[in-house]
DNA sequence: TGTACATCAGTGAACGCGCGTTCACTGATGTAC
DNA sequence: TGTACATCAGTGAACGCGCGTTCACTGATGTAC
């Protein structure tokens, strides 16, 4: 069968980038084999090697991208505006803490999912991480200045951001760790910060 | 050598407990090995199932000893009353939120470390995770209620430890995420949180 | 455009390693008398 | 209380297994003429 075009070894690549992010973020790093994520992605386990140098380098740029997309959606959102329904803070707000997304966290946030993967891995994966998680606070604190129209300095936007993604983060792990031998619990974790994180 | 006591059995089960619990919560349950825990309890690793019938047995026992011994902490803080300094809330706000709780995982709290453990595990250590989470959920209520003094509703005051739990946890495992590769943005999450929290 | 050959992506067996777990063994403790 | 024996906690080698990684091989693609 092999060997393949060029366009088509570009497709794989992506298609392990793309397999390896929903299993990482659904199953942490380390839980997730090379067999499995290539097996995702509709290889065979050989073939990882001619694409990334180790499962690490794998991980960094999956954690790239998972960002990436991630703050693509929140820039999105931002951009919408306020038209829709309510403005775009209380639209990410309500999809981030929404039961959907504590149920499927392979497509999720990776603020969330990779948190602890990223404190517990070495820096190649801690950078793209904290990197993200810059995004979020500059794409949050945006809003919150922009949606207050003057009344807010940029100290107070930045805060109010800081503790916006805590919230949001904390609720969603915790969430997620009780979900299923308390279901009720989690949903009111994600129901009350959903009513007050932006009080 | 062997055989021993029984109260020196009874003492190096414990070592065990305890042991894993430092090393659990520092570098996750599926990072340490039977070995490497058994080492720090100062045995060898042949014996550990003389007291354990396997790993998960023991990492639900872990989960156990660990959210026990961190809400007999909050228990403490919360009989010593307004004493030394402020209210109890304030202390384990600022206590939980410092520097040294986030670079000492393997002492602090359970929620922030197991978190996603538990979220991946089974019901084992989901099970005593999540009724450590409805400890101090409790814990902190009665105190929102104790300190409004009748002003606030049973029903808000649980709100408000919802809203503080998942904001501390959040806080925590972010600012242990990036701590490594942006140390000014791990304590910028920690100092704005503790600032805050309580508003 | 057509032919001849080098390239190299995918395959799946194989490697070394560390893990959780088992086991035969040891010898001090616990117990029966 | 003293003696004789069974018990069983700790030891460290060994087991099976799955992991990340390597490798020889295949054969269609890419390229040179």
């Amino acid at each position: 069968m092999p060997r393949i075009t060029r366009e088509e070894k570009a497709r794989n690549r992506q298609n392990i980038v793309e397999a390896a992010g929903r299993l990482f973020r659904a199953q942490g790093i380390d839980a997730v084999g090379i067999a499995d994520l290539m097996k995702e992605a509709g290889l065979t386990h050989g073939g990882f090697y001619n694409h990334f140098a180790s499962k690490d380098d794998l991980a960094a740029e999956v954690c790239n991208a998972s960002f990436a997309s991630s703050l693509g959606v929140l820039a999105q959102a931002v951009e919408a505006g306020d038209e829709p329904t309510g403005s775009p803070l209380r639209r990410v707000v309500d999809d981030y803490l929404s039961p959907e997304h504590r149920d499927a966290p392979d497509g999720g946030c990776p603020s969330a999912s990779l948190v602890i993967d990223a404190g517990r891995h070495d820096d190649r994966i801690q950078r793209p991480y904290a990197g993200g998680v810059e995004g979020y606070l500059a794409g949050f604190a945006g809003e919150f200045a922009r949606e207050a129209d003057e009344e807010l300095t940029p100290r107070e936007a930045r805060e109010r951001a800081v503790l916006l993604l805590s919230q949001m983060v904390g609720a969603m792990v915790l969430a997620r760790a009780v979900r299923h031998v308390e279901p009720g619990l989690s949903d009111e974790i994600l129901e009350t910060c959903r009513a007050h994180a932006l009080d």
